[in-house]
DNA sequence: ATTACATGTGTACGCTCGTACGCATGAGCA
DNA sequence: TGCTCATGCGTACGAGCGTACACATGTAAT
């Protein structure tokens, strides 16, 4: 006896399984920290049997990975995809402005996910490559509009800002991220 | 039977045992995190039995949040006091560069404490309090010297900078973070 | 010297975890 | 239709964990 019956559905043949399991890891990973993310807990938020995770992937390390890839890869593409459209040096300050301050900052967008994966990565070197590919292609994207040194300043700087306000009570507006990084790009 | 007799220590009345299960807590949350940090494992890494947690601290929060105390405390002291020291706003901007290159960013001082607060204190009410309680006295610091903005944005820097260099693989040298310090404040 | 009590020590309990593994099942192919 | 195997499912096992607690011991007050 496994206790009550747990209303046995049927579901077979679910050809998106894998997929759904890596946001359901994204969204555990952001509600209870790293620490707090196992194979049960995404199992249950995804609505599928613990054997399930052992089948779709190598271990927690692997599920990991694969989620903070999806999450970084998705911030860096609109990064990418805002910059490349920069005609001018205004237009990138602009654009630089716009991301940090409308979307990295955005109360849908869970900026705790990125400090997560950086403690996740000091210890992990699959996350840390991660991490790095991620911090290379915004730095990339900068140095189509500012020499290096300013692109990795500038990168700092968000980095800076953004992890300020994810964890203050008292967080900056977008009108006090718009003066410091203009302060610093014009 | 418990196994090999483990080095009968006669190790009674330890005076400083308190003070030095914090030390260890701290270096063991270099090592392995605070994820990997356990009462067994701080015990050990002071050479003292499990069951001297116990009488010492209320619960792992407790050691955690005592541990993060000192830390930021340490910190916090000695930038109020080259702040403190400084005359004029040139000199203000030379203790900030100081601090951040020499400092915060010296082989011997554990960035990655710094970062492990941060995630933790996202999750846990006593350790967001002494988060805060630090940026706060840290912006106090800057604001003897520099307007209200410009102490906040620089200490956005600040933790852009510092974070940045704890997490790559080709960290910032000390000029470079000079250059950038200096590039805002002058 | 006796006592009281703060401190130190060893061990046990119940829990959750990652992972392994045997069995079930149904989709796609011959 | 019948076969086959990728996929899905349930459960068990050993390990490590936080914590509690009974007992030991040394200090300091009387």
């Amino acid at each position: 006896m496994t206790g009550a019956a747990p209303a046995r559905r049927t579901r077979r043949h679910d050809p998106h399984r894998r997929d759904r399991l890596i946001d359901a890891a994204l969204a555990v990973i952001a509600e209870h920290g790293v620490a707090g993310t196992t194979h049960r807990e995404i199992a249950r938020a995804a609505d599928v049997p613990l054997g399930s995770m052992t089948y779709h992937f190598d271990g927690l390390d692997d599920i990991l990975a694969e989620a903070f890839t999806r999450h970084t890869e998705s911030i860096a593409r609109v990064f990418d995809e805002r910059l490349t459209a920069a005609r001018t040096r205004d237009e990138a300050v602009e654009a630089v402005v716009t991301l940090v301050a409308d979307d990295l900052l955005s109360p849908g967008h869970d900026l705790i996910l990125t400090v997560e994966l950086y403690v996740a990565a000091a210890r992990n070197p699959r996350l840390k490559a991660v991490t790095q590919a991620w911090m290379q292609r915004s730095r990339d994207a900068l140095v189509r509009h500012f020499d290096p040194t300013t692109a990795r300043e500038v990168d700092a700087l968000i980095e800076g800002l953004t992890l300020h306000s994810a964890l203050s009570t008292d967080p900056m507006t977008p009108a006090q991220i718009r003066h410091a990084i203009e302060r610093y790009l014009r």
